[in-house]
DNA sequence: CTTTCGATGGCATTGAGTGACATCACTATA
DNA sequence: TATAGTGATGTCACTCAATGCCATCGAAAG
């Protein structure tokens, strides 16, 4: 049996999930991480741009699933159909593991500085979803709306399934969300372009 | 005439916007800004969390205004025209100062660690009008769902607007948006997808 | 004049992140 | 086998952001 050696980027995101929990982020450094791993800070630096991205290294694989799946979309799909199937996508990339996502969730949340980050990760994949939808056809701002609309839903939907107790599926609840946001946005009893006066009473 | 000695705060902000401009903000130390303000480092980061703050200091008043004209909205008004409320309140927030608008956005685009601080911005932003629209008696998940759409249609017109040469108005832009959103969300056709709904017929 | 208090300066320290160079393990090839 | 090359890692030195602690200065109040 051969010895199968970790290789450096997994031994440094257990050891730093590891001390993130028994202690917290903040009150962990690159030293501590690197030591426990059995390697240098350099060395995480050489696999990590900082220290932050030690947590954010599936956003790669979220994103080129997303991005499959709005490329593979039949070609009569207008915009909220690739919505659909980009959500979808991501719902799938989850799965239903949401032990380790209140874990993880748990020491984002608690953290600006990684909250912030996970930030930047949803924008890019907004802009990515945007040039996807804009190379199926959709042009501006049609795509960048439907883009940012689309991670709103799945960020609150996550939310929701994270914090919920019952268990509905991530699935169902994108779905519901998604139903919620048309509600909001597609029934108004004002007339398009009109506004509302400070009690016009 | 008395002389006015601007405050610490000011001082710090005028030549940071400098040296963010004459180099760059990567290439601005605080013991730069501080030099050029006449003042020291360590006084910079008593009026200053930290080096990006000195950028992001109207968000404050931002947030007030939009979470004013969501309370002074009238009594019927439904999601969607607190909505409306909040992104006039943001848009009457920049007027039409297309020029400051757009310098800053040249600094914060062009530094990854500027964009993620304005986008939790944003985020505190959405946050904050969520909350709003709960207290106006919208409940989970419409009241995030709305304010993450209105955060969505105003940063995309916002980018439209500083974008564009002609010279549509900011508000103009973000009906447009807000229309547009509608049009995407509102029309779909949902044969092709297996979505859980109250019947179809 | 002295006391008080808020704002600032000076100093030392921690920790993130980088550049330059050395070293080690492994592989291809003469 | 020997050797040269290559990629990953270690070592060292350094810059800079950020914070804690204490000293100092100046204006207002007594």
């Amino acid at each position: 049996m051969s010895r199968w050696k970790p290789n450096a980027e997994g031994r440094f995101r257990a050891a730093a999930m590891e001390l993130f929990i028994e202690r917290s982020y903040e009150q962990t450094t690159v030293a501590d991480i690197a030591e426990r791993a059995g390697l240098t800070p350099r060395t995480f630096f050489r696999h990590f741009a900082d220290k932050r991205e030690v947590l954010f290294n599936g956003s790669a694989r979220l994103q080129e699933a997303m991005l499959n799946a709005v490329r593979i979309a039949p070609a009569h799909a207008v915009a909220i159909d690739a919505i659909v199937a980009a959500l979808e996508a991501m719902v799938a990339f989850f799965g239903d593991d949401r032990a380790s996502a209140r874990l993880r969730r748990s020491i984002v949340a608690s953290t600006p500085e990684l909250r912030e980050r996970e930030l930047i990760k949803l924008a890019t994949l907004s802009a990515t979803l945007a040039e996807a939808l804009h190379a199926r056809g959709i042009n501006e701002p049609d795509a960048s709306l439907a883009a940012e609309a689309a991670i709103a839903v799945f960020r609150v939907a996550f939310a929701q399934w994270l914090d919920e107790s019952e268990m509905r599926s991530l699935d169902e609840i994108v779905s519901a969300s998604l139903d919620r946001l048309r509600a909001i946005v597609g029934n108004n009893r004002w007339d398009t372009h009109r506004r509302i006066k400070p009690d016009d009473k």
